[in-house]
DNA sequence: AAAAAAT
């Protein structure tokens, strides 16, 4: 797409949503189907708010508009990009996800052993097809079901009004309203810029999949081709795979399609919990769905097939190198590296997946290899975009990759950079916290890959500073956490400014249902992959939970973290964990925290202080509890216990990475202990519960000094 | 409560 048009009259138009009309006929709609307790919500405001702005863009929004009016001047804008302000009101797409989202919350931190009467109250939910009669079809169908069976909802509702039929229909209205120029995609808009991103500019021929290539992304066209012609037989229809249980866990995900991996083994555990965890379970539904157009249908099961083999036999998946996962052999070289020699499980089944163009949901636990997973086949999808043109000057990216912390954007780049730059690709980081500047000059000069959080990245956006009307693949790392309250907003804005048809990966340890939101707006078909036998007898990590006095809990901390090896404190708050980390200073253990009242500087040197090895204590908020990865941390401690479960895996995720060996010890009061019970059986983990006073020998035990080496080591 | 923009 010529790049022209982005600044002025692209992305305003890209932005706006006439599909529901004026502002007034939504706010009136708002209020139609949505319960009473959508009025108390604090986004209301905003959004109003915002509407308001939009409806007068002229008048009273330059006021509230960032940057200078006059051009040459920093931040300026021209005023026709005023259409684009960057906020709305919600869309009924985006209060479908919010509420979806608490929705899925709430359950997981209130109810999950609620009746399933519960849910009454949430009519979306449940003619999602949770409780419908058809039976195990309604989980499996990777059609309907992934897009939350828009049939199925009841009428009346503004949200389905959009939804009800063929979502192109709401597509291509607003695509219309974008002006003529766009009608040449209207047909098939999300796959064919794909497959125009692989196909036109001789990716094939560098493929080592060679002419697979190109009709992999035919392939694409017509399975979504497909879709759109018989979406309606497959919602009612399939139902050859009917999987016990799965009716009986409607909350789960159960309608996205998973293609194993391996076969699940932590299915059968058959825990209560199960019932109301919207993870695993459901993912695991199917191996391999035959719902793509027929023709494809065998080639692709081959491979999943054979995935599926290798996996069960772990010793196959050894004989699985990069180069045959379709990696060119700059990136495998580089691969190897890094480290990375053969492929872990996660990075066999997404690669692929991704090459084709696909929009893959992904699932693999901490320190699982996701980075890679996704990172390696974007790079050589890039490159395969690209074969045969000249990278120019100023060239706007291809790819996004978005992460919910600046850190973890940070060490994303650390890990895509060197691939990149092993086929001449750049990568840049857009984070906050850092002057623009440098991000902004990366940005003039080209870049290929963005990687960054979304705060900044839309910033730029909207001062135009960044184009992403080229980019073709999204990647939302963290993705569950990304669709929260308050980081979803962003992520949709800044999704709807990538290219029509973009593709999208998600890739999170927790991957669930918080993430329909976005599957429902932005994800075609996508495949579902989880590596399977994930439990926690596969896994390296050893949990304990400390039942302490109050009074013990300094001490006890102390204790704990005076030790040889690399330590990460958990706190709830910035404070807290300052104040630990300056208690542990003060007792001659150097410490040092992470959180989000340091300065960006501070954070970054912080965190190099414990990679390196200058402190083995680290304190931080949950901002490091996610994705960072420090290669030998061997103890978590958790000061504070974490609310959700997902938290939980998480920070204990910090360590026992890749098959390392780990330690978590999680100090609760006794009155805790119910909370933490049940907390620990969500995420499907045993632990011992174990009363500690301050000079017990389980302390040390845990710290992993015996006695006589803490009396030698002081 | 934390995180994500800058002001």
């Amino acid at each position: 797409m010529p790049k022209s048009k982005k600044p002025q009259g692209g992305r305003p138009a890209r932005n706006f949503e006439p599909r529901y009309g004026a502002n007034k006929t939504s706010f009136h709609d708002r209020h139609h189907g949505a319960p009473a307790r959508d009025d108390a919500r604090p986004e209301r405001g905003g959004r109003a708010d915002a509407g308001e702005r939009r409806s007068a863009p002229a008048a009273g929004g330059y006021d509230r508009r960032p940057g200078s009016r006059s051009a040459g001047h920093r931040g300026y804008r021209p005023a026709e990009a005023e259409g684009g302000a960057p906020k709305q009101r919600w869309s009924a797409q985006e209060r479908a996800g919010r509420d979806e989202a608490r929705g899925i919350r709430n359950r997981a931190e209130s109810g999950r052993r609620e009746a399933p009467h519960h849910r009454d109250e949430r009519p979306r939910r449940d003619d999602r097809g949770a409780q419908r009669p058809t039976g195990p079809g309604t989980y499996r169908d990777d059609r309907g079901g992934q897009r939350f069976g828009r049939d199925e909802r009841p009428a009346g509702d503004q949200r389905r009004g959009f939804r009800d039929g063929d979502h192109r229909s709401g597509d291509s209205a607003r695509r219309d309203d974008r002006g003529g120029q766009r009608f040449d995609r209207d047909d098939r808009p999300r796959r064919d810029d794909r497959g125009a991103a692989a196909q036109g500019r001789g990716s094939a021929d560098r493929s080592p999949r060679g002419a697979g290539d190109r009709s992999f992304d035919a392939d694409r066209a017509r399975r979504s081709f497909d879709r759109d012609r018989t979406q309606r037989s497959f919602d009612g229809g399939r139902d050859e795979r009917p999987r016990n249980g799965e009716r009986s866990r409607p909350v789960t995900g159960g309608a996205y399609r998973t293609e194993r991996v391996r076969p699940l083994t932590s299915d059968t555990r058959g825990r209560p919990a199960h019932n109301e965890r919207p993870s695993r379970n459901n993912w695991n539904a199917a191996p391999s769905a035959p719902s793509r157009g027929a023709k494809f249908e065998q080639a692709e099961d081959v491979v999943h097939e054979r995935l599926e083999a290798q996996a069960v036999q772990a010793v196959e998946v050894a004989d699985v190198t990069f180069g045959d996962l379709g990696l060119g052999s700059n990136i495998v070289e580089t691969l190897a590296g890094l480290g990375a020699a053969k492929p872990f499980a996660i990075q066999a089944a997404s690669i692929p997946a991704v090459l084709e163009g696909r929009d893959v949901l992904a699932r693999g636990r901490t320190g699982s290899g996701k980075t890679i997973a996704f990172g390696a086949p974007l790079v050589e999808r890039v490159l395969q975009s690209q074969a045969g043109k000249r990278r120019e000057f100023g060239r706007s990216p291809r790819a996004i990759i978005l992460a919910p912390t600046r850190e973890l954007a940070l060490q994303i780049d650390r890990t895509i950079q060197p691939i990149a730059r092993s086929v001449g690709l750049f990568t840049t980081q857009i984070y906050g916290g850092v002057p623009q500047g440098r991000q902004v000059g990366a940005l003039k000069k080209g870049v290929d890959i963005v990687i960054g959080t979304p705060g900044r990245i839309e910033d730029l956006i909207n001062q135009g500073k960044l184009d992403l009307s080229d980019c073709r693949i999204a990647v939302l790392d963290e993705a569950d956490h990304m669709c929260e309250l308050g980081f979803v907003e962003p992520v949709q804005r800044i999704l709807r400014h990538t290219a029509d048809g973009s593709q999208k990966l998600l890739f999170s340890a927790t991957l669930d249902r918080e993430v329909a939101a976005l599957v429902d707006e932005f994800l075609v078909e996508p495949a579902v992959f989880e590596v399977a036998g994930e439990d926690q007898g596969s896994s390296t990590i050893e949990h304990r939970v400390l039942v302490i006095e109050h009074r013990d809990k300094a001490d006890i901390l102390t204790a704990l973290v005076d030790r040889e090896g690399k330590t990460l404190v958990f706190a709830r708050t910035r404070a807290y964990a300052d104040m630990l980390a300056e208690q542990f200073d003060d007792a001659g253990i150097p410490a040092v925290s992470l959180h989000g009242d340091l300065n960006q500087a501070k954070r970054t040197r912080n965190l190099e202080r414990l990679t390196s090895g200058r402190v083995n204590v680290l304190v931080a908020t949950d901002v490091a509890a996610r994705g960072i990865h420090v290669d030998d941390i061997d103890l978590v401690v958790q000061a504070d216990a974490p609310d959700e479960y997902k938290t939980y895996l998480h920070r204990s995720g910090r360590t026992g990475r890749a098959g390392r060996t780990g330690r978590v010890v999680t100090l609760i009061t006794r009155q805790r202990q119910r909370r933490m019970t049940e907390m620990l059986d969500r995420a499907e983990i045993d632990a011992p519960f174990e009363n500690a006073r301050v000079n017990d020998d389980i302390i040390e035990e845990i710290a992993g000094r015996v006695p006589t080496a803490a009396q030698l080591t002081r």
